[in-house]
DNA sequence: CACATATCGTCTGCTCCACAGATCAGTTGT
DNA sequence: ACAACTGATCTGTGGAGCAGACGATATGTG
């Protein structure tokens, strides 16, 4: 009985991971409305994820582009052999390395990538509807910039100055 | 070969969606130093997910702890029969309704979940130690504020007013 | 040049988990 | 009292992801 709870919600929601449920939620409706729009793409919200980074990003190797989006290189290899059967992508041989495949959009890849894009980018605006536009620039931007300081491969080492050991052992 | 498309694109900046790919990279990494951290409990990250709303949110039934998490019926059975097991949390008979059970934490969960919502706590700001301070609680407040308006079940009826009818079917 | 080691991509087998459907218990309406 | 509904549980099935092994190539070393 060290903490006796004075009989109702002591605090608002204001204690707890508000981000982990936040993000978890926005993650959430964000792939359902992805999922809904790119029904047509081999492996829906991921097929997107896939298609979008092939084109924008245009990752050297397969192996970045899985390390990109988190996925494992196993996966990524039926998922690519769909979108080629597809004819979204295609696989081509680097001439320097010829272990690695580059990964190159065809024009009718490329050409449902930017619709796809299109709608996602008004779903992404109706996902943050009860957000006045400012907000959702300043959110948007924070987003980007915390991603990419948390993505894996930018700075482990901070992680290392935390005085209990915290995952430094399954992530090599 | 850099994508010259002016069909009505002007080209922003960072195309594609980033919303999507930051998203994914900040829940993975909070996923993962989460989980890294409840290693005891049941089910990992999904596992303190649960056990913080128990104690936080105090839902009135198991489905709606199920919906607010996002988690299905029949898997939230069998997740709290674990937790059960683990003298973490109880379920009582709703004496007003007898079909409904009433989930309420033992003393022993909320002293794992007070000790572990520090740990996720520090996690959580060596996560954005990307970003300022100032910038952090701005994120968060913004990140609350996007996710309690797009959680399904607050204003559904908000996202009815889009032109193109989207997911308006699926979802109960 | 021969050899060892690392990387890239693919394939295989296994396990685990989430979803659908049926079922039981209890409540509400007429 | 009966039907219709909701809350929770149980069961079966399918798919998806991961670990591990494997062929192919590259690189470093003597």
């Amino acid at each position: 009985m060290t903490d006796r709870e004075p009989t109702g919600s002591p605090a608002p929601s204001t204690q707890g991971s508000v981000i982990g449920w936040a993000l978890a939620v926005l993650l959430r409706e964000w792939s359902a409305r992805v999922e809904d729009i790119s029904r047509d793409l081999p492996h829906g919200v991921r097929g997107y994820q896939v298609l979008s980074a092939v084109v924008h990003e245009a990752p050297p190797t397969q192996a970045a582009l899985a390390a990109r989006l988190g996925i494992d290189r196993t996966v990524m290899t039926y998922l690519l052999d769909k979108f080629e059967g597809c004819d979204l992508v295609e696989r081509r041989q680097d001439p320097a390395d010829r272990r690695a495949r580059r990964i190159v959009p065809t024009e009718h890849g490329r050409r449902v990538l930017a619709e796809l894009d299109a709608r996602v980018a008004r779903a992404e605006d109706e996902l943050l509807s009860g957000l006045v536009p400012e907000d959702r620039r300043v959110l948007t931007a924070l987003l980007e910039h915390a991603a990419t300081g948390a993505a894996p491969g930018e700075d482990r080492c901070a992680a290392a100055a935390r005085p209990v050991g915290g995952r430094t052992s399954d992530t090599v």
